[in-house]
DNA sequence: CACTCGTGGAA
DNA sequence: TTTCCAAGAGT
């Protein structure tokens, strides 16, 4: 009902068409926004970009796509590429998944589709790893399909255009948003004006905006009712908890014990140590008692080598605090998914960046 | 569908 | 220091 009610306003529907025409102009003339994968047209790059920069920033993205392209010019190089040396060059980019659906859909690509990247809205939308965003994105930016792009942006950019306060994270939101946002695309120009609200988003109308230099302040009616700061409305607030990790690094004979990540938790797929997780901060008494409890590790095996190496890793809904121990064992052990690496050859495990760093500093 | 999945930079 | 949030998707 409510999103009717704006969607009826022809006020609105007449500001949307004016912000395009004046977006198209702006993005012709005076966006000076450069990227690499701009105007490119091979889906394979731009798919890869936009995979690589959800929920990230570019500056940040950036040098990934860089190695990525350097190591894999075609799809069929990618798709064909061992899963650890992929994990390896996305490792330090996060959100680890977005890894797991690129090669899964790289080999989809490759040998059930023949190499042939999909051209249609809802085939794109069907790969692994691509949703709503995504989809528009590859369909516009490669095919000037009619399909906009609903990004961060995005919802910035209309909620303030309009003086939209319906909450973005709500479900209603995000229909309202994507009704408005499809609504007042402009005709044959769905490449320009999706990378130009974007670039708009991302150099004028910031979270902290610069409205003194916007082509549209005289029309924007957050800017006109002085709400430029308070749009757009984000209704949760996410909940951070703390973990307590406590690493034992087990090494023999110049080999280090690692293994696989393969819980439906953070960091799946990617590499660590013998983990201890306890519910609060462990003292080493606990560690060494379930140390020979559980993997029958008594404390004549073993010789604690080094020092204690304590950091904390913020994530999105998690503070891990990471403790790391150095053992130094007097015989070799066997446990379930645990392997024997060289020292040397840890440059070649993809690591949580915490864990990457400890590496790099102490072994 | 509410919740979860990293990391880095800015305010 | 803490908080926000950035070219979102999967479950």
């Amino acid at each position: 009902m409510k999103k009717e009610t704006v969607m009826d306003n022809a006020q609105l529907l007449e500001r949307g068409y004016r912000f395009g025409q004046e977006l198209l102009a702006w993005n012709s003339h005076d966006n000076k926004r450069q990227m690499p994968w701009k105007g490119e047209k091979d889906p394979y790059k731009i798919w890869l970009s936009e995979i690589m920069l959800q929920q990230t920033r570019v500056e940040q993205g950036l040098p990934y796509f860089e190695k990525f392209i350097a190591a894999y010019p075609t799809i069929r190089q990618l798709a064909d590429a061992p899963d650890q040396e992929v994990f390896k060059l996305w490792e330090g980019l996060g959100y680890y998944s977005r890894c797991r659906n690129l090669l899964a859909t790289a080999r989809y690509i490759a040998y059930e589709l023949d190499g042939i990247f999909p051209n249609k809205y809802e085939d794109i939308l069907a790969l692994k790893g691509v949703g709503p965003y995504t989809a528009a994105a590859i369909a516009s930016f490669a095919y000037n399909l009619h399909h906009a792009v609903l990004d961060g942006n995005v919802y910035r950019v209309l909620s303030r255009i309009h003086g939209i306060g319906t909450p973005t994270d709500s479900a209603v939101g995000k229909n309202l948003f994507t009704t408005l946002a499809q609504a007042q695309l402009p005709d044959g120009k769905a490449a320009a004006y999706n990378q130009g609200i974007m670039d708009f988003g991302a150099t004028v109308c910031k979270p902290l905006p610069e409205c003194s230099t916007c082509f549209f302040a005289d029309d924007c009616v957050a800017f006109q009712t002085g709400r430029q700061l308070a749009l757009p409305i984000k209704e949760k607030q996410l909940q951070v908890s703390d973990r307590f990790f406590f690493y034992l690094v087990l090494e023999h004979e110049g080999k280090v014990a690692v293994r696989q990540r393969q819980a439906k938790d953070i960091w799946l797929d990617l590499f660590e140590f013998l983990l201890i997780e306890t519910p609060e901060p462990a003292s080493w008494q606990l560690v060494a008692a379930e140390l020979e409890h559980a993997w029958g590790l008594s404390p004549e095996s073993y010789q604690r080598v080094g020092t204690r190496y304590v950091v904390k890793q913020r994530l999105t809904h998690q503070l891990v605090h990471l403790s790391f121990e150095r053992l130094a064992l007097n015989h070799t052990i066997e446990l379930p998914q645990l392997q024997w690496a060289d020292k040397a050859a840890l440059e070649n495990f993809p690591f949580p960046k915490a864990i990457k760093e400890y590496v790099l500093a102490e072994l």
